[in-house]
DNA sequence: ATAAAACTGTTTACCTAGTTAACGTTTTAT
DNA sequence: ATAAAACGTTAACTAGGTAAACAGTTTTAT
């Protein structure tokens, strides 16, 4: 056991704070995810995009002409839910519902050219923020917390 | 460069799901945590306790005697958010608001039995349905992913 | 050909989880 | 003594999501 001073107090100190709490891997998971949320509405500002809304864009200006129902699969939320996010970026002008020649059901997303550079901007601020909440961790370590968070996500369909 | 067929296919699926998001800390969280956290709120079933009750009441069995404004910070949450998870509590049993002798501003939380009964039950309850869920992570890369998740928390104050 | 089933986007009502600002009470500092 | 701070609480608000129902459209069975 460790005997000097400065272990000692270390110990009594994780002590204090330690609880049961701290084996779940899902309150971790939720602890975590609160800073890192909040770190990113840091990032893009009072009136910048929110989590989803962000989520959302970067998705339509990828996979341009994708549909709503697709795109919520792909964020794994209700097509309900995705109603009110597609007309906050519709209203920003940052996408586009288009009509499907085959298909009458459908509205295709198109992203706007505001919105593709929108979306780069928003991306890179939001990548600088990140990079320097979490510069206690190195490349290596951001890189295997990502493997095992996708381990995780891996298990649902 | 791996040229078998199966690879192939691998590699194109990939491609497919693939998008600026998974690079993103923030994005892998937030989905890791949905699915952990439904888990947690299917293991304690529709009437069960919720996350965040599930953690109050963890920390007053451990903590006995605790403030609500200590119990709040070691939430992370505000201590206006408190009052209705004890509520909660107080109405189902499981702790009492108790005045302290040597300052009446404060109610010193303090679990019932059945309170510490129910929070031992529903803490094995939680942590099976856990082992199960993530039972694709060997026993060392749960222990990585708390540690990286501790380290992300450990930021801030 | 036609009826049944399935899919798309949408609205509405609801739920969970949290915040900020204000207030009355009590304690601590000056 | 008085000002400042801390405690628990309420009220109004924000964010993010679900479930159920719907009208219109397309697909599938028969």
């Amino acid at each position: 056991m460790a005997g000097s001073e400065e272990s000692k107090i270390a110990e009594l100190k994780r002590e204090q704070d330690a609880s049961d709490l701290e084996e779940f891997i899902g309150y971790n998971l939720k602890r975590a995810y609160v800073i890192v949320q909040n770190d990113f509405r840091a990032a893009l500002g009072k009136d910048g995009l929110g989590p989803r809304v962000f989520s959302a864009l970067s998705l339509v200006v990828q996979f341009s002409h994708i549909t709503q129902s697709r795109l919520a699969r792909k964020l794994g939320i209700e097509r309900s839910g995705l109603v009110a996010i597609i007309d906050e970026l519709e209203g920003r002008g940052f996408l586009a519902r288009t009509t499907v020649p085959g298909d009458r059901r459908v509205q295709a997303l198109v992203p706007t050219k505001q919105g593709i550079t929108a979306y780069r901007d928003a991306q890179a601020r939001v990548k600088e923020h990140e990079d320097l909440l979490l510069e206690n961790l190195t490349a290596a370590e951001k890189q295997t917390l990502i493997g095992l968070l996708q381990k995780i996500r891996s298990g649902e369909e």
